[in-house]
DNA sequence: CCCACCTCATATCCT
DNA sequence: ATGAGGTGGG
């Protein structure tokens, strides 16, 4: 081993050493949660560079966030005196974009080439289905979408799929038949990014030669994540020799409904011959009990290469678990227990708030809002995911590349000009019959409409003039104007928000061309590239992870996937219900609930010194009430590291009979104002009540109608699931 | 033909 | 809560 730098590799424990100093080959190092999975990473690279076996030029190091590439780079600097910007460091989706910035050309790509986010794609799709007259109950857009991204992320054109059915066969015309719009409007959406750069290495041999000879080390983070069309993209690149050190941990792989495999860790091991993959089972994070509990839960899962965290660190508290009567009496308590934390000197942002869907967020934070206390939202409606600021992307979108239906569709009547509906499908035909945009189109208008259209290809141009050398922030102002979506925010009641947000706009741009300058690192590379074309890349990929308020001591609110990679020491799991974590869409799927508690494993093992998990007897979502029993999550922890802060609900977790204020869901009466009573029906059950069925178990009455031998009742089993019961017949008795 | 207003259905997780 | 779709007034 070259002796350079030791000082790099002082505090680690052997395993941790033996997965930063391998020789050159490639390497699979299982780390779990708390394990230093990123110390591990960034060492390495370190490592490699300091003892001169690769330079900076040389590597590529591949993550899941944008969050996670700047941690590395930051750590990374601080361990190495050289600039970190020869290096390849990002996301799938930031480094693919910069391939194709690069040679757009040999892509098939515009220069100025724009990204279609989720939602962006979601209405293009459906702009698509209405141009070529698809009944949208036959092939819903949603459907579409989802099938059309499982087959790039599989790496499948459409040509490349076989379809035995008239349907499948129609589904496949109506991907290819996107493919070309997307082609025709220059734009790619995020599984285009991956799967466009894919071909462009696999088809171009001199490019693909030269990227393999430069990239001599690959490294990539949260392998468990990665998708077919990833592996493959890792194993082209590699192709040339080099070494690819992949660092993962299956029991953390969340995100299988993206496409995900977790068969990809064992396919690079198999595939590239890795003869020991290396463990890191010492976690630094947790104390004994939360660990206990993270693997008492994620045992239960049958698919996994198996592992076990250990810590040295003693047990800790235990685990406290709460029951509320409402969501909203969730919140309360949260909010008073942080308070408390708060007293006792622990800073609000070392508590998370974690839920399972981003619905939950609202009661949370109008609770912590209620209260006084600075809360910070991750997540949920994102900063560039706006309305308002979609709006003034669309702008922009045009300025650089008119023939972006999607902008102008959204921004042609918007401020409203007087530009109808019936207008506009004159010129979508228009448009489809000369194989052109729509922008295009406007020029072969006849009639009424034609004037109104030409005004506003007339304001686009005006525009792009105006703003031709000026700086970012200013054309993104001087846009806010021309386009008259500031007037049009002032003279709404409700638009001071949107104004704000902006405003705000313009200082994401200032901020951005700051960035960009600092360190050149992201996109130096693609020299051609415009200000605004960097910038309409940066909103589409990193849709607002950085909102204001940075540096307030701030509690952090995010759903569990996005507190993967994260920790702190006070976390609260919200919310543990069944239908909700685990997720009542998760059954439908094969190995839904598998990833679900794995999900929970991510969520446990996020916290380091005190774990809360609460669940709540109602809940408002989606404006009904719901009766949810306890998560069988909470049922997987060995009761001993338990300690129930409202009297323990054992057993089924029903023992106690609920309090005695539920109402039925279809009934307005808040469940949280006690005095709603609820008629009890001959039996003696009501809405709200537990009851055990001697096949289905435990569950709760959720619903009631009838009366005498007709009454029936529908009741929340958790497990068995939802069933109507016949009274006369089905045998309930109060649990 | 366009627009403002109303009703209705809808709703994991994310780059 | 938000978006899509329908309706009546201009």
């Amino acid at each position: 081993m070259p002796s350079a730098t030791p000082q790099l590799l002082t505090g680690l424990n052997p395993e941790q050493l033996a997965a930063v100093t391998l020789p050159p080959q490639h390497a699979l190092i299982l780390a779990g949660a708390g394990s230093g999975k990123t110390r591990v990473l960034t060492t390495r690279i370190a490592w490699l560079i300091s003892t001169s076996q690769a330079g900076p030029h040389g590597i590529l190091a591949v993550t899941f966030t944008n969050k996670a590439a700047k941690e590395m780079l930051t750590r990374l600097s601080a361990m190495l005196p050289i600039n970190t910007r020869g290096m390849w460091i990002g996301t799938f989706h930031g480094l693919c974009n910069r391939l194709l910035r690069a040679h757009y050309v040999e892509a098939g790509l515009p220069q100025l080439f724009q990204i279609l986010d989720q939602a962006d794609q979601l209405s293009a799709i459906k702009r698509l289905l209405k141009s070529l007259n698809v009944d949208d109950e036959k092939f819903q857009p949603r459907e579409l979408q989802h099938f059309i991204n499982a087959q790039k992320e599989q790496g499948a054109r459409a040509s490349a799929v076989e379809a035995w059915d008239d349907f499948s066969r129609k589904r496949l015309e109506l991907y290819d038949a996107y493919e070309q719009q997307c082609q025709r409007e220059g734009v790619v959406d995020f599984a285009e990014l991956l799967l466009r750069s894919f071909e462009l290495l696999s088809r171009n041999e001199i490019l693909c030669r030269h990227y393999q000879q430069r990239f001599r080390h690959i490294l990539v983070d949260e392998f468990q994540d990665t998708n077919r069309l990833q592996y493959r993209w890792l194993k082209l690149l590699a192709g040339g020799g080099a070494c690819i050190f992949g660092v993962g941990d299956d029991d953390q792989s969340i995100y299988a409904f993206r496409g995900a495999e977790v068969g990809n860790m064992r396919d690079l091991e198999r595939e590239f011959k890795i003869a020991n993959v290396i463990r890191l089972e010492q976690n630094y994070r947790s104390h004994g009990n939360i660990l206990d509990a993270a693997n008492a839960i994620i045992k239960n899962n049958q698919s996994r290469l198996g592992k076990n965290l250990w810590t040295d660190a003693g047990s800790g508290e235990p685990i406290r678990v709460s029951e509320a009567l409402s969501d909203i009496d969730e919140a309360r308590w949260i909010v008073e227990e942080i308070k408390a934390l708060s007293r006792d000197g622990h800073a609000r942002s070392e508590c998370a708030l974690l839920y399972r869907s981003n619905a939950q967020s609202r009661v949370l934070e109008h609770a912590l809002f209620n209260a006084g206390l600075p809360y910070r939202v991750y997540g949920g409606l994102r900063f560039f995911e706006r309305q308002e600021i979609k709006h003034a992307l669309a702008y922009l979108r045009l300025i650089a590349n008119p023939d972006d239906d999607t902008a102008f569709a959204r921004v042609v009547n918007f401020p409203t000009r007087g530009i109808g509906a019936r207008s506009l499908e004159q010129l979508a035909d228009l448009a489809k019959a000369q194989q052109c945009s729509l922008h295009a189109a406007i020029g072969q208008l006849t009639g009424k409409a034609q004037a109104s259209l030409a005004s506003f290809a007339q304001l686009i141009v005006k525009m792009r003039e105006g703003s031709s050398d000026l700086p970012l922030p200013e054309v993104v102002d001087h846009v806010l104007d021309l386009s008259g979506l500031r007037e049009h925010y002032r003279n709404e009641k409700e638009g001071q928000d949107r104004l704000a947000n902006l405003d705000e706009l313009i200082s994401a741009a200032a901020n951005f061309i700051m960035e960009e300058n600092r360190h050149e690192n992201s996109a130096a590379n693609a020299a051609e590239q415009t200000d605004l074309a960097a910038f309409l890349a940066h909103a589409a990929l990193e849709a607002g992870e950085h909102q204001a308020g940075d540096s307030d001591d701030a509690v952090q609110l995010m759903t569990v996937h996005s507190a993967k990679g994260l920790e702190f020491n006070v976390v609260f799991i919200s919310g543990l219900e069944e239908g909700l974590f685990p997720h009542e869409q998760s059954q439908l799927e094969e190995k839904g609930l598998e990833e679900e508690r794995r999900l929970m494993y991510v969520a446990v093992t996020r916290a380091r010194q005190r774990l809360y998990l609460s669940f709540a007897q109602t809940r408002m979502l989606h404006g009904q009430t719901r009766y949810n029993l306890a998560s069988r999550f909470l049922e997987e922890i060995p009761p001993s590291l338990l300690k129930w802060l409202t009297p323990k609900a054992r057993n089924d977790f029903v023992a106690q009979p609920k309090a005695r204020y539920a109402s039925a869901p279809a009934s307005p009466a808040m469940p949280h104002q006690p005095h709603s009573l609820q008629r009890e029906n001959e039996n003696g059950l009501r809405v709200g009540q537990n009851v055990r069925h001697t096949k289905f178990g435990v569950g709760v009455i959720v619903n009631a109608e009838g009366s005498g031998m007709d009454a029936r009742v529908q009741v929340n089993f958790g497990h068995a699931g939802m069933k109507w019961l016949a009274l006369s017949v089905a045998k309930l008795t109060p649990a």
